[in-house]
DNA sequence: CTCCTTTTTTTTGAATGCATAATTAGATTT
DNA sequence: AAATCTAATTATGCATTCAAAAAAAAGGAG
């Protein structure tokens, strides 16, 4: 289940530079300070400009010549568009699901429900959506689809620092929930075109329950 | 037209770099000889590494731990994999820009459209697979999402190295060339669903089409 | 002659150094 | 006192250097 240490310097800086970004401690628009980010990792300049020109390409940093790297601002704009595309991948993820996930995947999915369901009940809403984002995952890893699975992960990081800090109406959640009990069912048909139209309806309301911590712009 | 003069080098150098494994200059599996390229480039190893960093991170290259970068393998697999999740993108660009898309957006579509159909009446295919290229980006640019745009510019450089070097069959062409039809007129009509659905289906050839150079593995 | 060990060379990963551009601070002028 | 110009400081981009690891070459045993 761990994934392999990858043992890059950068990749490893990369990370740590990615959870201060989610964690908001660099603010949106705030400059990537070179310095004092080494002195607190305990590397020199040379990974950590390496990281931050990965991070750029990820979308989470800019960078301007000669003024260095800075904290890219999420805009309501950007986070509709990439909830956007992430709805279609997992439409298709669940397509593909349909006709490929495996029995334990299957059943651990189904585990991943009934925590949730659980969850919901008994209102806790971190854990609900703990699981729920887990659900999510492990359809679009069920898809056998590397570069799907890929992608999709890239944009996850990238609306990670968007914390869901609504209280969400019962509503929706009950709503949710029996859209979770659809999909579950459609697994189990293994109806991937079902599943597909599902998940693609499910985000739809996700960019409006998501509050938004930074939408400067 | 042309994009703006980015002054990084290191974007310069990824993007030379990239050249050089589109043309098969380097070959795929092989090392990517950093001091070679250095000196070819004329730049110190500094801004290579860090365009390789990028480049792994796009599906390039691969990092081996203390082994350098080598050129990544484009396996069936992964090429398959890739055209899904293309073509699941290029449906939600068509359903988008049925919604969105400018008229002078549309003109230009139309104006590549009639280039097409001359290429392929005149039997000329690189020119056509070219102007057909070029249709299918102006969709997803008329989807005016910038995370969907960007996602499948990426996708796009990733196959650009698999050329086309089957000829095509008659059938294979005028099917394309009907669907094509189909899409303009779906764009008129500013049918975002209708033209999601063709565009769904269009790209389900190709896997088969492309002839693959490199298919080790 | 082949296989294994040891040494040499090359390559890689990361730190440091240096020139240039940008930012800040200070001085000068109005 | 506000604004503008100039000097000092700092940060950035890239080249260079250095240590460690891997590949290649040389040497030795079976």
């Amino acid at each position: 289940m761990d994934k392999i240490r990858q043992s890059t310097l950068h990749g490893e800086v990369a990370e740590r530079v990615r959870d201060l970004i989610a964690q908001g401690v660099l603010a949106p628009g705030s400059r990537v300070p070179e310095k004092q980010l080494c002195e607190q990792f305990g590397v020199s300049r040379t990974p950590l400009r390496e990281a931050l020109k990965v991070l750029a390409h990820e979308g989470f940093v800019e960078l301007l010549p000669n003024r260095g790297a800075r904290v890219a601002k999420l805009t309501r704009t950007t986070l509709k568009n990439t909830f956007e595309v992430m709805q279609s991948l997992e439409a298709l993820a669940g397509e593909l699901a349909g006709a490929r996930i495996s029995d334990p995947e299957l059943a651990n999915i189904e585990a991943l429900h009934y925590q949730m369901l659980a969850h919901y009940k008994s209102g806790n809403m971190q854990e609900y959506l703990l699981a729920n984002q887990q659900i999510h995952e492990a359809i679009v890893v069920a898809s056998q689809n590397d570069v799907l699975i890929d992608v999709y992960k890239n944009l996850n990081h990238r609306v990670r620092r968007v914390r869901f800090t609504a209280e969400l109406s019962s509503d929706y959640w009950s709503q949710a929930v029996s859209e979770h009990e659809a999909m579950i069912e459609a697994l189990r048909k293994r109806d991937g075109k079902e599943l597909g139209s599902i998940l693609s309806c499910h985000l739809r309301n996700k960019v409006e329950v998501s509050a938004l911590e930074e939408m400067a712009e």
